[in-house]
DNA sequence: AATCAATTGATACTTACTGTCAGCACAAGA
DNA sequence: TCTTGTGCTGACAGTAAGTATCAATTGATT
């Protein structure tokens, strides 16, 4: 729970960029921050009817400018869009419980620097999107739990 | 170029699960073919003013359901839809020219089952896709090669 | 050739998202 | 503290990808 300190953090960004700090920014980061497994757009115009719907899309791409969220299409549904930390990093999607989380692993950088080796092309950035299984976790760890 | 025998494959593929090899379907998987390097759903209803737009989406849809067509979301842009070969396989998206190609790589399925040791859920598949940039690339081996 | 379910095209609809625009609010200067 | 100007906002209309519906047609099977 880093709660506060996160939306104090976001909020930061947006004031050193030269965005202002406004009712509805601040409603909308607060609601991203509780759904921390992700939400989609539609979800959120419906938690926050006093915000206009094309507020929430202009906050989201705005967000999503400044690094700070995440959409992640999923095949099929709406889109999820979810808080994520600054920096490079990929995500997992639930197939069973739709959760979102990302995760970041040494192992997947250093994948892309043999790949950049085995094709002719310059890689410029990829996009990983893992598809698991949290029923069949190992419960002592999963970030998951509880959520069934 | 293997045109005619990768239809025929498909529409093969197509008659053994009884589905019916029309007019439209043909002209579509022909199409395809014509453009390896990908295609969105408007340049395809675009180019076949003969064939009604519901069913070119039927139509895509029916080809990834038999695994022959593959659906690439762009950020921001429209999908593209590839065809593609049967199997396990991920994708490349140049961008400078946009050409779609996939790459089948021994490293990406290791990795997997590595992360797989890393994280505790159960991870039951995954999609991944590389952003090259074919301009710098070894121009020796680029398939991307005449297209700029 | 006859049959009949699968398929088609036209149309209307849904959904995710964007453009427009008048009015509001906030930060900075007089 | 009043003013001013630009950033933001909500309402609304519009776009684009894709789906549902349904009567008409087509094509595999007999």
């Amino acid at each position: 729970m880093i709660t506060m300190e996160q939306r104090a953090n976001l909020m930061a960004i947006l004031g050193e960029r030269g965005y202002r700090i406004t009712v509805p920014r601040v409603m909308i980061a607060q609601l991203l921050e509780q759904k921390r497994e992700g939400i989609t757009a539609h979800a959120l115009c419906e938690e926050l009817p006093a915000v206009g719907r094309a507020t929430v899309f202009r906050t989201l791409k705005l967000f999503m400018e400044v690094g700070m969220l995440c959409k992640l299409d999923t095949m099929g549904g709406a889109p999820i869009y979810s808080l994520c930390e600054r920096g490079h990093h990929h995500h997992s999607v639930c197939v069973v419980c739709g959760a979102v989380e990302e995760f970041r692993l040494a192992t997947i950088e250093h994948l892309m620097r043999a790949i950049s080796n085995e094709i002719p092309e310059q890689v410029v950035g990829h996009r990983i999107e893992l598809h698991v299984d949290c029923l069949h976790a190992d419960y002592k760890n999963c970030l998951h739990k509880g959520k069934h």
